[in-house]
DNA sequence: CGACATATTGAATAGCGTCAATACATGTGG
DNA sequence: CCACATGTATTGACGCTATTCAATATGTCG
């Protein structure tokens, strides 16, 4: 775990960690005013490298921080009491980290980095306590809650759709998300194996392979590998909103 | 919709609105202390009555409070953009409901009444401020927002589990949660159909039935209608814990 | 009582998982 | 630098499981 502090030793003004910071009209500060920015900056204590592989958290380990991602890609993974296991998220630039521990003394996920990452630390209670003093971070943050909670991740409809429905809104979810941050809308490296794509959708790894196959048949993606080239996103739309009974 | 005011006419003194309530180990209140479950007491408004098949609240409703059930039982649906509509959840009394909405100026789900009920309605401006002015209420809350983020709810793991596996895990969370409430912990009246539970669980109503009359074959429920008795609820634990791979 | 919602059960089909073989990529050690 | 081992991905064949379609039974409410 290296640590990279914020400002350089010696200085007294700190820098305006989160006003200069590029992602700041995805992640916590969304929305917020200028000085509300400055405020949720001073929670920041210091930043983060997790390399590829590495963890950020366990289950198990003592809640003391949530993350805000800077630059990497992690997924977060639930491990049953029987040792099953299952990926439950993946996350990027701007998102946040640790919230499932939240309020509790523990987290309850593993939170590993699929290529070396960065993170902001935002320690659990100085955000708290700034919380109670700023109104519209304390509303921003349950905004941020909310989002969690009702999150409309197409997978997480059950097993009513169909196996190629579920990578289809996968890859649209994937690349929309890489587009916000000012990605390609087009094309995309996976950063996860099939399996792990395959344990977040409920699928297998065989099924996930099939699907991608059977997208590049119809000329609706091209795939070489974890490169991922969109050719037909309209196309990947439609069988996605095909899927409606009722 | 029946508003229930708290205080009766002419009274200046409030009554004690948690400290009194028999869910107040289950609800808001949780852990907390006699002077802080009076402060939570506070940001109760009034209570409200929902006939049987009326809605708390609709998607696209304006966000204002938050619920707590006192009596009856509730389920939540969300409406996808294209018509489709599945189960979210099914609540009962301590339970919170509205959360989805947190932050947001609109709810995300309907909030159905599966019988008539009644709720405690928490408007969301005076909440926040009491949460600002007293951190172990904050910490209660953000308590209870992780408990729906990490919620381990059955369905979450998604396509994994077989159909008997999901129904034997969903009438073992179902009697749980009311074994805690005081109710009997070997039979309990369904208070939705099987097709609703389906939609919870990702599965078709006929699956839900089939998984049903299975169970009860081989003699470890009881099944008349919507009346089910747990015979033999070890079967059943190991029905879901046998799902193992890896 | 009749109309409608709900539940059970059967038969046929389709879809996904399982098992297995192969190919390709990456990294390690001789 | 190459041989080899390991991790990852693709593809095929087969079987099981849940859905679909359909018929019937049972409740529930006006």
């Amino acid at each position: 775990m290296r640590l990279i502090p914020i400002a350089p030793h010696g200085l007294t003004d700190r820098p305006p960690v989160c006003a200069s910071c590029s992602l700041r009209d995805l992640c916590l500060p969304l929305g917020l005013s200028p000085e509300e920015i400055g405020q949720a900056g001073e929670v920041v204590a210091y930043r983060q490298a997790v390399g590829r592989g590495e963890a950020l958290f366990r289950d198990g380990d003592t809640f003391h921080a949530l993350f805000a991602v800077r630059t990497g890609f992690f997924k977060t993974r639930r491990v049953a009491v029987d040792g099953h296991e299952w990926v439950t998220g993946f996350r990027m630039a701007g998102d946040l980290v640790g919230l499932e521990g939240l309020g509790d003394d523990r987290y309850h996920a593993d939170a590993l980095a699929l290529e070396d990452s960065q993170v902001c630390v935002i320690p659990y209670p100085p955000l708290m306590t700034l919380l109670r003093e700023a109104a519209p971070l304390q509303r921003q943050f349950h905004r941020l809650l909310a989002r969690e909670i009702a999150s409309d991740h197409p997978e997480r409809l059950p097993g009513r759709m169909r196996a190629d429905t579920r990578v289809a809104a996968f890859l649209l979810d994937l690349v929309g998300r890489l587009e916000q941050r000012g990605f390609s809308g087009s094309s995309l490296v996976l950063r996860m194996t099939r399996a792990e794509i395959g344990s977040f959708l409920g699928l297998t790894l065989e099924t996930v392979s099939r699907a991608l196959s059977n997208f590049q048949t119809r000329g609706w993606i091209r795939v070489v590998q974890r490169d991922v080239q969109i050719l037909d996103a309209s196309a990947l739309r439609e069988t996605v909103h095909a899927e409606v009974p009722c």
